[in-house]
DNA sequence: ATTCTAAATGAACGGCATTCATTTAGTGAA
DNA sequence: TTCACTAAATGAATGCCGTTCATTTAGAAT
């Protein structure tokens, strides 16, 4: 009777009695899932600890037992999509080709999810294994390239701040640079903006505004980039 | 009697009774200056509508008669910083020199202010006076040195995207590339790290890592614009 | 005068991350 | 086997947060 009466208690509203249960029912990569799927959902206002638990029929503080904080679950999601940054491409490619290839995936993958960038750029890289691994795919091909070993973290970090603000920008609203009502008192800047991309260069295909500056950006930090570490290295 | 008493529960405790005072007590520059002091006191954990509110001596719901959000706050904050960014340069000095003390200002302003880098890169420049102010700046600082019209903008929000990547930079902590017990998995990458600018070149005086990595990458994007515009133009 | 609007109070509201006492299930040592 | 310990769940409670709303009062406009 009491067991009876248990089952159709699961069975009707998923009520589950106080106590550990037989086999757990949480674990990091089921959090992470979970978390993810809910995302692409409702994006990252949906991300609440309490949809997380409901989405994975737990009670919210069930969750503590497994992240530490909200900010733990984030670290979960970033590192699980730093494994879709593509690196394969300096295995392949000559250097310059392969950064290009990185840095649009890796900017690809972070803007459709803005509310990590802080998590990535500010929090140390330990226990986040695709995130290590992303970093060593990328320093051996600078290395192999012939960069110094003392230069190549700081052109990653710089590259990857360049990334990381166009992630941003492919976010920005088509009418960022409207001014308004303030448009007389900044003429050029309002003319600069209306005239921004007429007679796009056949180069670089002008898909949007986000993608040209971008473009632009890259060629030049990898060119100066090239240029800085001496003309016949790369 | 009556206003004794008013007065008295005035000094004492600050009370107000309800009703619209005699001349206001609030404007969008009073909100502004106080929520740059509560800032510079306790960061922006400390930048609560209840606190903000507590600082001006006001009742929470009264900031809703001169904001609509608290989103709207931080847009007063970011267009007052903007102020702040220093485009005198580009008045004085040639294009290369001017843009880098330009973006070295704008950094530093905004590495202090971190919270605000959504707000700048996803919101329009609408009633955002200072920030159209300083666009102006750089738009004329550009064309002068002979950039084409509808190349400006994409330029300009190609160093942008760098500038805001790299005031996430300078608040990253020092071990941000520690491995940890993954470090044996990536050895290229932990070599890089720990061989991070040895022997600093004697041109970038290496101040600290951020510094490294934002001179280094500015100087690339810099040059690689100047080229990407034909060696001659600039 | 009367009406309208601007600007304040104070009491609510719903949502949020997090904590804690409690319960139950497995694990390892005596 | 028993007993202590730990892991993993519930559910109630906490405190903070942004925001809304009814109300009150003061000045401005008709």
């Amino acid at each position: 009777m009491g067991l009876a009466l248990a089952e159709t208690a699961e069975l009707h509203q998923s009520r589950r009695r106080a106590g550990r249960p037989p086999q757990a029912l949480l674990s990091s990569a089921r959090i992470t899932k979970a978390a993810l799927k809910l995302i692409s959902h409702d994006g990252y206002k949906g991300l609440t600890m309490a949809a997380l638990a409901r989405s994975l029929n737990v009670a919210p503080s069930a969750l503590y037992n497994h992240v530490r904080s909200k900010q733990d679950v984030l670290l979960l999601v970033e590192d699980h999509l730093m494994g879709r940054v593509n690196v394969s491409a300096f295995a392949t490619e000559p250097w310059d080709a392969a950064v290009a290839s990185w840095a649009r995936s890796y900017r690809d993958v972070f803007a459709a999810h803005l509310p990590l960038i802080p998590v990535i750029a500010l929090l140390p890289v330990t226990n986040a294994p695709a995130t290590i691994t992303m970093y060593e795919a990328v320093t051996n091909g600078f290395l192999r390239a012939g960069w110094a070993p003392e230069s190549v973290i700081d052109a990653v970090v710089a590259l990857e701040s360049f990334i990381y603000g166009s992630a941003y920008d492919v976010n920005a609203p088509a009418d960022i640079f409207d001014a308004g009502t303030l448009a007389p008192q900044a003429p050029h800047f309002s003319e600069a903006v209306e005239q921004r991309g007429v007679g796009a260069c056949a180069a670089a295909a002008r898909s949007n505004d986000a993608d040209a500056a971008f473009t632009l950006g890259l060629k030049a930090m990898i060119a100066g980039l090239a240029a800085t570490l001496g003309p016949g290295t790369v």
